[in-house]
RNA sequence: GCCCCCAUCGUCCAGCGGCCUAGGACACCGCCCUUUCAAGGCGGAAACACGGGUUCGAAUCCCGUUGGGGGUACCA
């Protein structure tokens, strides 16, 4: 055990950004690897845009992702008066001073409406600290301003909130963005002037997007909650996200979090920004959904294939989706792509796609084919196997290669060039279906020919 | 502008003075497998930003240049 206390401090604004799920992760594994503690502090104090239901939002997905912590959470919006003492003891011993809206000093040491309290910057000094990823960082305080530390509106700052907070909770190590990078002088010098020892601080590189800004809310996206609902699994999303800043030594990478709590270290930790590519996150999504069991798969597809599913939720037939489910868990890259591979089984009609009707109907044999595949279907056994003997023998005919034969055949029966495997798919749907959806097609193509 | 941080394949990591003719993964390309698409197998292309040092020896240490990012609010 040790006496490590982290913590991970999101505003409630109504959903959680992927970079700040990292920091939390972050600060999680290093928790756990030390054997130390993880808190939460919700940094609800702007009224303006809180919302109760963004609290349990992050609990939600902190949740989801596997994190947990180990003490109820602070909410900073009940520590106001603890803020004013720390700020009140600050113009005590001169170390800040109040002001008016115009920024003018004004003289007193009593905090009251309408004035606010800045910090006065020491001249002439060096603040140098020992960061646990980047190494030694040091600032001239003379480059830094008295920044305000009580607003006027009778609120403590981000700056002197986060340092009181820290010291009242105990937090050994601040794990934070590199976007605070530049603010821990000026809470060091806070701290040495309220008399407390700053934590070990830790500041992670930024998650950029492909034009490497930092990941912004409105450009790019971020939102947790989102992948969540796209069907991206959590192990999936925690394992990669580890790997962004960080990477084991052993080049393994998908691989259960136990093991990288056991191989993390914070001071292998990159200082370089690392673009969050959302074409890894997919493939670790595939490879974490095809390792799950037909079981567990299932299951956990669930919510994709209820009401939220792209089709009306009374046609869904569940023991078409358990025969289909070992073969469709193969090729899908997130839980929310299953609907794409069998609408086409519960919708009346197939789904429209240009392309792929183009594709597969634009050659010269796709009405011989067709007519074929409704005589052939009329009469085959509805087996897989029969249906697959039987379009070999109609390639034959034809002479072409199955997989260029069976491309009008399933366009006709499932709108699409991709889906799952045809001859296991199609006779799930009845004979009657599969010979009307055939015509269909045939009768198209004499109407709006493809070519 | 000023301050701070950063710099290995397109991307994410490994590398912490000799094991590097630089390794893995994603993406990409080719081949194989194949009932479409995936998955899988095999192979390929692909990087130490540049310039000076230090050292017997540098991707690894130091300095500079260039480039990138972050900060600079009575936001957090």
């Amino acid at each position: 055990m040790s006496a490590a206390r982290v913590r991970f401090a999101p505003s409630p604004t109504g959903f959680l950004h992927v970079g700040s799920a990292r920091t939390a992760l972050f600060n999680w594994i290093y928790a756990r690897s030390v054997g130390g503690r993880m808190l939460l502090r919700i940094e609800d104090t702007d009224e303006a845009r809180n919302q109760p239901e963004a609290v349990d939002l992050i609990y939600d997905l902190l949740t989801w992702l596997g994190i947990d912590w180990d003490e109820a959470p602070l909410l900073q919006s009940q520590r106001r008066e603890r803020h004013r003492e720390a700020v009140e003891s600050l113009l005590e011993c001169g170390a800040a001073y109040l002001c008016d809206a115009d920024n003018q000093p004004v003289a007193g040491t009593t905090l009251r409406a309408g004035l606010a309290a800045r910090f006065r910057m020491p001249a002439g000094r060096k603040v140098s600290f020992h960061d646990a990823v980047r190494g030694e960082v040091s600032f001239a305080s003379d480059d830094l301003e008295d920044f305000v530390v009580w607003r006027s509106g009778g609120a403590a700052t981000f700056l002197l909130a986060n340092a009181v907070d820290d010291v009242d909770m105990g937090v050994s190590h601040a794990i934070r963005g590199e976007d605070l990078l530049s603010g821990a002088p000026k809470v060091i010098l806070l701290l040495e002037a309220l008399g407390a020892p700053p934590p070990v601080y830790a500041h992670l590189p930024l998650l950029v997007n492909a034009a490497r800004k930092k990941l912004s809310k409105r450009r790019d996206d971020v939102s947790l909650g989102d992948y969540r609902a796209r069907g991206y699994l959590p192990e999936a999303m925690a394992n990669h996200l580890a790997l962004l800043g960080w990477g084991p030594t052993d080049g393994v990478e998908i691989r259960p979090m136990a093991e990288i709590i056991q191989q993390f270290r914070l001071a292998d930790v990159n200082r370089a920004p690392a673009f969050f590519d959302t074409k890894k996150l997919e493939h670790f999504n595939g490879v974490y959904i095809r390792a799950l069991s037909t079981e567990e798969y299932l299951r956990r597809s669930e919510p994709w294939l209820g009401e939220a599913a792209p089709w009306p939720a009374e046609r869904t037939r569940p023991e078409v989706l358990e025969a289909l489910a070992p073969v469709v868990q193969e090729k899908v890259r997130t839980l929310g792509d299953i609907g794409r591979y069998v609408d086409w089984l519960f919708l009346e009609e197939p789904p429209a796609d240009d392309d792929s009707w183009r594709k597969a109907m634009g050659g010269p044999q796709a009405p011989a084919v067709l007519d074929d595949a409704i005589a052939t279907y009329a009469a085959a056994d509805w087996t897989p196997e029969a249906a697959h003997a039987a379009a070999l023998a109609l390639a034959e005919r034809h002479d072409l290669k199955l997989g260029k034969a069976q491309a009008p055949i399933r366009v006709a029966l499932t709108g699409r060039t991709v889906g799952p495997p045809l001859f296991e798919s199609m006779v799930l749907l009845d004979r009657a279906e599969v010979l009307r959806r055939l015509r269909n097609a045939r009768a198209r193509l004499d109407s709006e020919p493809a070519g």
